[in-house]
RNA sequence: GUGGGCGUAGCUCAGUUGGUUAGAGCGCCAGGUUGUGGUCCUGGAGGCCGGGGGUUCGAGACCCCUCGUCCACCCCA
């Protein structure tokens, strides 16, 4: 008998774990929807064209991706993220701008996995349509800011900088290009490959031999133009008006090929492994664009949840709630007590287990134990004879019995205390 | 895609230079306790030692392959 396990790269969220990500979207839904972003769930997989339009240069599409043929013969992807999804859907359904978002849930990249990156990995993210205003940057970035607070975490930094727009990415490019082919020798064999494909890049290696090189690379706020630098200007203006804390950081390019001007990455200090960005994002102007829509501006942000996650892990902050139910129905009369009891009571809104296969009442109490019920109800032979239950709250050692019809007041009662 | 570490019970792990019937703790089940959990005591169930091949009289240990997993590189959330 073959026994099957998950795919790599995947795994089972299990108690008590997947509690907390639904806490954790919870959290984030009402951070993001108090602000006038609306829910979008856009589908799992799409036309592979829409994907290819995150650029050439990214291995997200390059080698990540997770594509097939169905049996329609289309070309099909699982989304390896989610604002290509959000702005081809803005241009089949063209909503009125501003057109505010938000979503949670997995994407596909098709990557070997190690710590804190999966095949199959959960983001959160917002994403507005429709608004230059570097008012709204600052708005996207404080909001992730104030979400990443609400978890408790504080070991987060911020990093910030602009790409600039068309024009000033493409000048910057070149002149990087220059710059390391001009001292290629110096630059491990990767980055040397990288710069071939996006010259950009180069500045995101980690490899020790390149960091000379990299720290005297040209600037990009060199390179921007008027407009560019102003918009950037006025970002930070704005951050510093909310007091949202950031470093601006140089040779932030992020690795999708759609970002334009504002970019931004937040990365867990707390984390001790290779991957501490939990989340970042940026402008987009010209996605909706390439995907055949109107000129239409664009930002957002995606957040790792498993990244997140980790980060809180290292904070130990965010506990998983508690999903226990408030009582345990201990029945040693063959259950059909128990099972009147249960439905009773979740008739009345309280959470309340049983144990079946009529055990003996230690093994039941000792389930109700583990149930971690504030309270158990015991239903004896006694107990029947007698027209009453047997309420006991697990931590004091004490028990009454109390009248069948009065057993709803009473458990209100003693959740109370 | 590249490199390294690790795969023994549900979980965490022991298992000597290859040598009888593969162990512990926790968890689980039952009993001690003829109705009462969390402490304690006793007992029990549970293993194709990841899979395949090889070396050997003999392999959980050694060799090869493979799969999985973890970590790092690459890249990214």
């Amino acid at each position: 008998m073959t026994v099957f396990s998950t795919s790599p790269g995947t795994r089972d969220i299990l108690a008590p774990d997947a509690a907390r990500w639904r806490q954790f979207q919870e959290i984030f839904a009402s951070v993001v929807q108090d602000a006038g972003y609306q829910l979008i769930i856009p589908p799992m997989f799409e036309d592979l064209g829409v994907f290819l339009r995150l650029g050439e240069a990214t291995e997200v599409v390059t080698k990540e991706m997770y594509d097939f043929e169905d049996k329609g013969g289309r070309r099909i992807a699982l989304r390896p993220e989610q604002t290509a999804s959000v702005c081809r859907a803005f241009v089949e359904h063209r909503p009125t701008t501003p057109w505010k978002v938000w979503y949670s849930g997995p994407n596909f990249r098709y990557e070997k996995p190690q710590q804190g990156r999966y095949r199959q990995f959960d983001q959160v993210g917002i994403e507005v349509l429709g608004v230059e205003d570097p008012l709204l940057d600052a708005e996207v970035i404080a909001l992730a800011a104030t979400f990443f607070t609400r978890l408790g975490l504080k070991d987060v930094q911020l990093a910030v900088n602009s790409l600039g727009d068309d024009g000033d990415r493409e000048k910057y490019s070149a002149a990087l290009h220059e710059y390391f082919s001009a001292n290629l020798a110096q630059l491990s064999e990767e980055s040397q490959i990288t710069l071939t494909k996006n010259p950009l890049r180069v500045l995101d290696s980690k490899r020790r031999e390149d960091q000379v090189l990299i720290n005297a690379a040209p600037k990009i706020r060199d390179y921007l133009s008027a407009d560019a630098a102003n918009h950037f200007d006025s970002v930070l203006r704005a951050l510093d008006a909310l007091g949202v804390k950031y470093a601006i950081d140089d040779r932030l390019v992020r690795g999708l090929d759609y970002y334009r001007r504002t970019t931004f990455e937040f990365v867990s200090t707390a984390l001790k492994a290779a991957h501490t960005a939990i989340g970042g994002g940026g402008r987009y102007d010209g996605l909706v664009e390439q995907l055949g829509g109107p000129a239409t501006p664009g930002i957002g942000f995606a957040l790792g949840l498993d990244r997140t996650l980790l980060a809180c892990d290292a904070e130990n902050v965010f506990a998983a709630p508690n999903t226990n139910v408030s009582v345990f129905v201990v029945d040693t009369t063959g259950g059909l007590h128990a099972a009147q009891v249960c439905n009773l009571l979740r008739n009345n809104a309280i959470s309340v287990d049983r144990a079946f296969d009529n055990r003996s009442m230690k093994a039941q109490m000792k389930a109700a134990d583990r149930s971690g019920a504030a309270i158990a109800l015991i239903i004896g032979t006694d107990e029947v004879a007698a027209g009453h239950i047997i309420v006991r709250p697990m931590n004091s050692g004490q028990q009454y019995a109390i009248a069948q019809d009065q057993l709803v007041a009473a458990i209100r009662s003693e959740l109370q205390k």
